[in-house]
RNA sequence: GGUCCCGUAGCUCAGUUGGAUAGAGCAACUGACUUCUAAUCAGUAGGUCGCAGGUUCGAAUCCUGCCGGGAUCACCA
């Protein structure tokens, strides 16, 4: 079939049945359905129909499992699937061939439309851009607390928000990033006190120190001075007395004293008092609390700028806790009215039984909000900012039920967009060593592995050499891309919703499945049209035989827009860095297999030189899609 | 104890709405750079898919029970 014959065809196709038929599965899906009803009078729903890839050792591209219809056919499988293929390759356009393997129907696709997919994917400009939906979506990611610096943790929920942000809006959505900075309360009074009382007036630019490391030493510092004051505490009558009256069962004393730190916190601590009184401070605008803690919100707040840019992440706009946390109460009052929340006194509280949680306080009685409230209205105020019906929360997996709790809420209260709520949860990362913990020292710094990274991608760098003639500052962003590269790669390729583990030296390593293997994949074929350019090669498009290498490839780059649209619908990265790594295997293959510039003939070179510029630009989307640059050489 | 999540090769992970002989990478071993960038490719070896039942033409996938690991059960955020 010749390629404009074919574009008709396809036109044709999508003007008499309503598919789209830049997925083929959907249309051999449909052919089958009409030839199963031809045939034995039944018409099957396609979620009865599946469509898979044809495995590597069989003959085909897709497969079609005739067991279903086996029943209604009143025949062998074997007979059924033949008698299938034969009228589905006689209905469809695209279908050349046929072979059956028991109950297995292998239908091969006619070459000619892998020649006309691969010329839609260099022609259309937007491939992978999916039609506008009209929706306006919120991603909130990131989300710290101001008193100390980030961490792995943090890395994985930014990299994700990032990542999938950008998946719903190639999806067609508009999409708006933003992060609630939790930057009141308790934990920010210790880093606060401890600054007042050894600080000695040292700043961040007195101890050439990043902001939020300055402050996060301030609240370590806390930290020690409390634990101090403890063990001293331990040894005082008062502290035997305590011990003896709220002891349960027979604990030894050290046991005893290790859970009954946070009371020790509330009700006996100097420091535990002053830092309260602080806080209260605070909620009262004491000038004099509020000025320090802007001061100190402020050095925090442009350390971790930093370390957002050095991950190339950014906000469309922060919402501060210390502004949205006395929100909701409207919508709590009305609530009230409406039967939703009880009132005892000053407190309110919601029967959730009905999800199996029992009552849960909304408003505390001493009349203070909580981080149900907080949520109620943040959620509201962005409804009202941005009018989005789809609000993702990029929030570790410990706050489940929070936010079962809180979607809850939302949607007895009628608010509009509560069936666009959704929590994107995701499980905690892990050292080879076990968990991270504060305690032992063992939390690794977001800044500090960055550095390392990139200080790797720089020693590997020395050993291949590629960049002569390139200047210090080119071959800096080259390792910050490599470095970068590997690691947002090493933690996106794991499904979110699955518990981690970090392996230092393996998130460095550039070989094999990593984000390095894939961006050389890219600068390969870089170099192959730079080359291709210089000897000035015309793309004449004449080639004939496909190989499977070179089929391969097409395929793949075929399904890319609905991997696009199921890891928007998963809110999951790791189904696009599965496709970048897919491709970028396969092209190296290819690379291997076939020569580009040296090709048999005028028409292979310039057909592979196509094949070649189309998967540099799927690579080169799709690793965008997880926040990893490409490069021109490495 | 209640609720929820997880258990796949030595390690880290894939595995579509149930489909063919369960796949990658790392680590180990073997081979390929006078040839478009070897951060690559090809190969060898490595599995009782936690265990036991059940449903089905067909189960890593669905159901039940058990074992093991984790999270969470606040008027904290």
């Amino acid at each position: 079939m010749s390629l404009s014959l074919l574009n008709a065809t396809l036109k044709n196709y999508k003007m008499s049945i309503n598919i789209g038929v830049d997925s083929i599965q959907e249309h051999l899906q449909a052919v089958c359905i009409e030839s199963v009803a031809q045939l034995y009078g039944e018409t099957f729903e396609s979620s009865k129909v599946p469509v898979s890839d044809t495995r590597k050792e069989y003959e085909g591209d897709y497969t079609v499992v005739v067991f279903p219809f086996v029943k209604v056919a009143k025949k062998k499988p074997e007979d059924c699937a033949a008698e299938l293929g034969a009228l589905i390759k006689e209905k469809s356009p695209f279908v050349s061939d046929f072979n059956v393997v028991k109950g297995f129907l292998n239908l091969s696709i006619d070459q000619s439309f892998w020649f006309s997919k691969l010329k839609e994917i260099n022609e259309d400009s937007d491939y992978g851009q999916h039609a506008s939906t009209g929706e306006t979506m919120l991603v909130e990611f990131a989300s710290p607390n101001t008193n100390k610096p980030l961490h792995l943790g943090h890395i994985r929920n930014i990299l994700l928000g990032w990542s999938v942000s950008k998946i719903l809006k190639a999806a067609g959505n508009d999409v708006k990033n933003v992060q609630i900075v939790n930057d009141r309360g308790i934990a920010i009074c210790r880093s606060m006190l401890a600054w007042q009382k050894f600080g000695n007036g040292e700043t961040p630019e007195s101890t050439g120190m990043k902001g939020d490391h300055f402050v996060g030493k301030y609240y370590v510092k806390f930290a020690q001075e409390f634990k101090k004051e403890y063990s001293d505490w331990q040894l005082s009558d008062q502290a035997e007395k305590t011990y003896q009256e709220k002891k349960k069962g027979e604990i030894s004393k050290e046991d005893f004293f290790k859970e009954y730190k946070n009371n020790y916190f509330n009700d006996f601590s100097a420091l535990g008092a002053e830092a309260k009184e602080m806080l209260i401070k605070w909620e009262d605008s004491d000038p004099e609390v509020r000025a320090l803690w802007t001061k100190m919100n402020a050095w925090v707040l442009a350390g971790f700028e930093v370390t957002y840019e050095s991950l190339k992440v950014d906000f469309d706009k922060l919402y501060f806790e210390s502004d949205t946390y006395l929100l909701g109460k409207e919508i709590i009052e009305k609530g009230i009215e409406d039967k939703i929340f009880q009132q005892e006194d000053k407190r309110v509280l919601v029967d959730l039984e009905n999800i199996g949680f029992g009552n849960k306080t909304i408003i505390k009685s001493d009349g203070t909000s909580t981080y149900t409230s907080q949520d109620i209205g943040t959620a509201n105020l962005r409804y009202k900012d941005y009018g989005a019906k789809g609000m993702i929360y990029v929030v570790g997996d410990e706050q489940n039920s929070h936010f079962k709790s809180l979607f809850e809420i939302m949607r007895r209260l009628g608010a509009p967009y509560a069936d666009g709520l959704h929590h994107l949860s995701y499980g905690m990362v892990d050292l080879p060593t076990g968990r991270m913990k504060s305690r032992e020292g063992t939390v690794v710094d977001a800044d500090d592995l960055i550095k390392e990274t990139i200080g790797e991608a720089r020693n590997n760098a020395k050993e291949h050499g590629e960049l002569e003639g390139a200047t210090e500052e080119e071959k800096e962003a080259l390792y910050n891309k490599v470095g970068l590269g590997a690691l947002k790669y090493f933690i996106l390729k794991v499904n979110p919703q699955r518990r981690m583990v970090f392996n230092p030296a393996a998130s460095v390593d550039m070989q094999g499945d990593t984000g390095p293997y894939i961006q050389n994949a890219y600068v390969r074929i870089q170099s192959i049209l730079r080359k291709a350019v210089a000897e000035g090669v015309s793309l004449t498009f004449n080639y004939e035989n496909l190989l499977p290498a070179e089929k391969d490839l097409i395929v793949l780059m075929n399904a890319y827009p609905s991997i696009i649209l199921k890891a928007a619908k998963n809110y999951d990265p790791s189904e696009v860095a599965a496709f970048s790594y897919d491709l970028a295997k396969s092209y190296h293959k290819f690379y291997h297999d076939c020569s580009i510039l040296r090709a048999e003939t005028e028409d292979a070179k310039s057909f592979r030189i196509d094949l070649s510029k189309a998967v540099a630009k799927l690579l080169l989307h799709s690793m965008d899609l997880l926040g990893i640059e490409m490069m021109e050489r490495m």
